[in-house]
DNA sequence: TGTACATCAGTGAACGCGCGTTCACTGATGTAC
DNA sequence: TGTACATCAGTGAACGCGCGTTCACTGATGTAC
């Protein structure tokens, strides 16, 4: 049953949201094209008229969810800001609205060259808006800086998130050493 | 056929070693009992004798690997020689021989508690082996700065991994920003 | 504007495949005498 | 030490299941007149 042009639109927005909701939350294997779909009030055998292959759609959720990831952090007034609601309980237990560079870094690196070119440009991308925020004198040792910050904050987020369930107590931990380590190297 | 008492303790390591490369390698998820098997040197019948599944091999598996890693690291003689052998492509590129707490860091978050449990004490006996580098006065602020440096460790070749063979100009500059700003702020 | 028909987005059954796990069987090991 | 037999580690076929992907079909949309 053929739909409107502008409902197909529609449909292909919805499956990109979905995915690129559910690949935060547990990563691309674990979710699969039906589920998507199926989330996205379509049936599975529609998939391949938006998408060429699943690994096409990894592709252009992980930008998706790149962007999205942008624009969120980049409204912090300062590094302060942005380190108390990226390091927090909050960010950790919610992957799927988070950022998509921690939720999905380490499978990123078993994907495709391609994939990892778009994950490497939204890295840029949240990397250009850290730098603003550095003070050190040149651009190069502002970059490095900038480097080092999202490193960190990634490796904190990405350790609380793995310990969340089996050690509470060191998931908070390590949330609150980070916050308070990049404040004092690195903060206003 | 039965075999004599040595060749299963034999066998048990040979799969518990083999699991432990091979997760590290491609995660739990992309890794079949049957592979590990094979390169074990078995057929995959003779797996539940051994382990009650492939969740309890996965839990011992991430104990065996953070084990190994702890020893291999406790073997630097400071800070500085730490990051200098941690944050190389040479360690990116072999994540089956490398730090099991970067290599299943994310996966782990979707895994059991109890598996997250045996995580959470690899992180630990890590973080005392890098306590021991750090210069603060207090053993607070000792731990909060080594829970610092090893999210600081992890994150960077998380991201190195990730981008590597999409864009390794910018993998081998974050390796390297990382390992200068480690030093710079925490090292000898 | 109204009609006739070609287009094509979505449906749902079906495909081959690999997964984790089970199990009847085999035959060398370990043990009781 | 030698023999007879129970034990049990390993084998390989088989299980149900969910995966990504394909395809014949349906019927509303968009278009040509």
């Amino acid at each position: 049953m053929r739909v409107t042009k502008a409902k197909v639109a529609e449909h292909r927005r919805a499956i990109l949201e979905t995915a690129s909701r559910l690949f935060r939350e547990r990563g691309f294997r674990d979710v699969g094209v039906a589920e998507i779909m199926q989330a996205s009030g379509l049936t599975h055998g529609a998939f391949y008229g938006h998408f060429r292959s699943k690994a096409d759609l990894a592709d252009q959720a992980c930008r998706e969810a790149c962007a999205e990831g942008i624009q969120n952090w980049l409204a912090s007034a300062d590094l302060t800001a942005l380190l108390d609601r990226y390091l927090t309980p909050a960010h950790r237990d919610a992957p799927a609205r988070g950022c998509a560079l921690s939720a999905l870094g380490a499978e990123v690196a078993r994907q495709s060259p391609e994939l990892q070119k778009s994950y490497a440009e939204g890295l840029e991308g949240f990397l250009a808006a850290l730098e603003r925020h550095m003070k050190e004198a040149t651009p190069e040792e502002r970059r490095r800086q900038a480097l080092a910050v999202l490193s960190g904050m990634i490796g904190a987020l990405t350790l609380a998130r793995g310990v969340a369930e089996g050690d509470p107590a060191l998931s908070a931990e390590i949330l609150a050493a980070m916050r308070e380590t990049l404040r004092a190297k690195f903060g206003a």
